[in-house]
DNA sequence: TGAAACTAGTTTGTAGCACAAACTAGTTTT
DNA sequence: AAAACTAGTTTGTGCTACAAACTAGTTTCA
């Protein structure tokens, strides 16, 4: 019997800014792409710009990305890149929920 | 190319009832047991009583599980089952976290 | 016997969070 | 020069997770 049942820890020590949703969507993302813009991200994703906006900072505070501001022409475009630790952070919480997901096949 | 991206939908699309990692826990402790009590749960969860009663009661609300109260001699004692729903549900979110992950052994 | 401590859980209060509407600041079109 | 558009941020609201305080009864022990 060497794991009969799914770690409780590794479900409840999940991080939690990677765990929500809205904010794994643009993790994943920009662990694909390298780097992404505001615009792209908010259609990919279909969040709405204030909601994209409060997670990308909330992402940012958390060290996972960073915020490049430049300008196309004389429109402003904001883009954003993983970090380091961001892709770490990621790399980690998919170890986390590898963790908890039953041996595939089990009924 | 087969899926070279996790669907940002699976992403988003995930049942937040279960995603909680407090209710994923529940849930996952009540997929292996069948019957199992209150102080129970608590104890291997580590919740406390008051955040244990109310994502029971939440989960009941879903009809992912039942509660069942009963005495042992005089004193009270609630446990929980699974239901059928809930047991779909759990390996739904299962498959959806499996979609989610990239191919084992992706750096 | 009655007060204190314990069992088993629920209700209440609070801080934090996700979300979209409203707003800011500037640019392009008409 | 007014209207409409682009790109994003701030604000307000309603929900949610959480633990402290409470309810209701039982057992211990002085």
């Amino acid at each position: 019997m060497p794991s009969p049942k799914p770690d409780l820890h590794a479900i409840l020590d999940l991080d939690r800014t990677i765990h929500e949703p809205a904010r794994l969507a643009i993790l994943t993302v920009l662990a694909a792409a390298e780097e992404v813009e505001f615009l792209f991200l908010q259609r990919i994703t279909g969040l709405s710009k204030g909601n994209l906006s409060s997670h990308t900072q909330k992402l940012e505070t958390a060290g996972f990305l960073e915020t490049l501001k430049a300008f196309r022409g004389r429109i402003p475009v904001t883009s954003f890149r993983i970090t380091g630790e961001g892709r770490a952070a990621l790399q980690a919480y998919h170890r986390q929920l590898r963790a908890l997901l039953p041996k595939e096949g089990k009924p």
